[in-house]
DNA sequence: ATGCCTTTGTGAACGCGTGCACAAAGATGG
DNA sequence: CCATCTTTGTGCACGCGTTCACAAAGGCAT
C-alpha cells in the first residue's frame, strides 16, 4: 500500500507530519555541513537558503521537534544536528542488505552516502550463483539461499532491493518473513506486503516520464508563444505534438 | 526552488494536478503489462489495484485527462497506453545525457529501463580524462569539455547528474547554460536553479533516513508493548533510544 | 424496447501542508 | 535596569489532494 512518494498517507507519526520527517534528513546535511565549517549558530532564514525551502516552513518543521532555538540569536548547530540524528534514529547503527547485486546494486554498495550517517551494508546477496563470492565494495556476495539465516545473524531490519522486477515481489516476501520492516525498492514494481512493513520506492524511470511531461508541456508553450512572436525556439523544431498536433497537457480554458 | 519530492508547488500544470502526473506512469507501466497479456479493457478497480492506489483516485486522474473510460464495461488498455503516453510526451524520443560516469552514472547507463520508453542516452560525460572514450554501455564516454557542444549536437533537454555532491552545481549551471531545461539530480545537493528549469532530487540516503525514522518508531512502538505484553522482539534488543533512554519521535500524548 | 446491472465520472466534504504575519522571548547595548 | 532589536514559535487562512458516495451512462439479457 505504501508507495515511495507520499508515504504513509493516513497515518501521522505520531506528532511529526510525514512531510517534515522526509525534510529532516535535507536540515541534517545543510547543518553537517555548517558544523564541519565550525559555524556555531545559524538563524532559520540562513539555514532554510542553505537547505532549499521556506524558513517558516523550516521553523515549524523544527517546532515539531520542540523548542530547540534561541530567540534573537538561531539555533545552536552541534545540538541541532545531535537532535535531529537523535530524531531520525541515526545515533545507533542500521544493519542494511542489498538484494540483487546488478549495476545498480553495485553502484549503492560502492555509495559513501551510507556509510557516513549510521547505515552499514551488512550483506550483499544475490541469485546468481556466479556471484557468490565476488567481492564487491570489499564485501563478498552471498547467494540467495541463505537470505534468511543473514538477515537474523546480523538482525538486520531495513533491505534494499535492486533486482529485475519479476524478481521483487519474491525477495520482498522473503525479506519481511525474515524480520525486515523497511524497504527500500529500486525495482519497477508495486510491491504489496502485510501492515507494519514500510516500503520506499525509487524509479528512475518514473522520474524521467515526470520531467518528459514538464518538458512537453515547456515545448509547447514555447510552440505557441513563438507562432504569436516570431521568435525560433530551438525545442520547437522537434515537432511531433501527438497526431492531432493538438497541444498537449494542456486543458481547454 | 524546485526540490524533488512535492514537485513544482505552486504552478498547477494547467489543468493537470501534479500529484495526478506522478502517478500517470505508474498506471502506464500496469496497463502495459495488460497489454501484454493482450487483455482488452479493465476497470477502475483492477487497474487500481495493479498500481496500488485507490479507484477512486484513479478514475479522478483519468478524469484530468478526458472521458476515456466505458461505464459499465471499465477502460480499453490499448487506447489509455496511448493516452497516457501522448500526455507525458513519450510518443516522441527523448535525448538524455547523463554526466558522471562512476558507479552510478554507469548503472543508469546500463538501465534497460531507459529505452524501453522513449528515453535515449545521447551522451555519456565525465570530468575524468582517463575516462574519455572508454566504451559504457555500448556508448563512448566524452569528456566534459564538449559538454556544450554535445548538448547542442544533440538537441538535448533533460540531462541527469550523477557526479559528486562537490561538482553537481557547476554541471548543472553548464547544462542549463547550454540549454537544458529538466534535470534529474542524485548528487546530494540542492541546486539552483533559474526560473523555467525543473529539477528532481533522487537521494538514497535521504530515502534511507526516513526508513530509518519509522523503523525506529516501529521498535519503539514493539518495545513499549513488550514491556506491558511480555513480548520478545527482536528489534527492542538493540537499545540505545537516545541518551534519556526516553522513546524518540513520540509526542508526550 | 425495457429494465437491470455494472462501472464511470464527479460534486462535496475533509484533512494535510504551506505560508503569512505577528506576538512573545531573549540577547545586547547603554 | 531599561529600551531596542533580532529572531523564534505559532495562530490562522488558504489551497491542494484524497476519499466518499451517488447519480448518470451504457451494455446486456429477456
Amino acid at each position: 500500500m505504501a508507495t515511495g512518494r507520499n508515504h504513509r498517507p493516513a497515518t501521522r507519526s505520531r506528532g511529526i507530519p510525514e512531510a517534515t520527517v522526509a525534510r529532516l534528513p535535507l536540515y541534517l546535511r545543510a547543518l553537517t555541513a555548517l558544523s564541519e565549517r565550525s559555524v556555531p549558530t545559524v538563524s532559520s532564514e540562513e539555514l532554510a537558503s542553505a537547505a532549499g525551502v521556506n524558513s517558516a516552513k523550516l521553523r515549524k518543521d523544527f517546532s515539531y521537534l520542540g523548542s530547540y532555538g534561541t530567540r534573537g540569536v538561531g539555533y545552536d548547530v552541534e545540538y541541532l544536528v545531535y537532535q535531529i540524528s537523535r530524531e531520525l534514529g541515526l545515533t545507533q547503527d542500521w544493519p542494511v542488505v542489498i538484494v540483487g547485486i546488478g549495476n545498480l546494486g553495485a553502484a549503492l554498495a560502492n555509495y559513501g552516502g551510507f556509510a557516513s550517517r549510521g547505515f552499514r551494508v551488512a550483506a550483499l546477496i544475490d541469485a546468481d550463483p556466479s556471484m557468490t563470492g565476488r567481492q564487491v565494495a570489499g564485501i563478498a556476495v552471498q547467494h540467495v539461499d541463505d537470505l534468511e539465516s543473514i538477515i537474523a545473524a546480523n538482525d538486520v531490519s531495513i533491505g534494499v532491493i535492486t533486482t529485475p522486477g519479476g524478481a521483487a515481489q519474491q525477495v520482498c516476501d522473503r525479506l519481511v518473513a525474515a524480520g525486515v520492516s523497511s524497504i527500500l525498492n529500486f525495482a519497477p514494481t508495486v510491491l504489496s506486503v502485510p501492515e507494519g512493513v514500510d516500503v520506499r520506492k525509487v524509479d528512475l524511470s518514473i522520474e524521467l516520464q515526470i520531467l518528459a511531461f514538464h518538458e512537453q508541456r515547456k515545448a509547447a508553450e514555447d510552440l505557441s508563444r513563438s507562432v504569436s512572436d516570431g521568435v525560433r525556439v530551438s525545442r520547437a523544431r522537434r515537432g511531433d505534438q501527438g497526431p492531432e498536433g493538438e497541444i498537449p497537457a494542456v486543458m481547454p480554458a
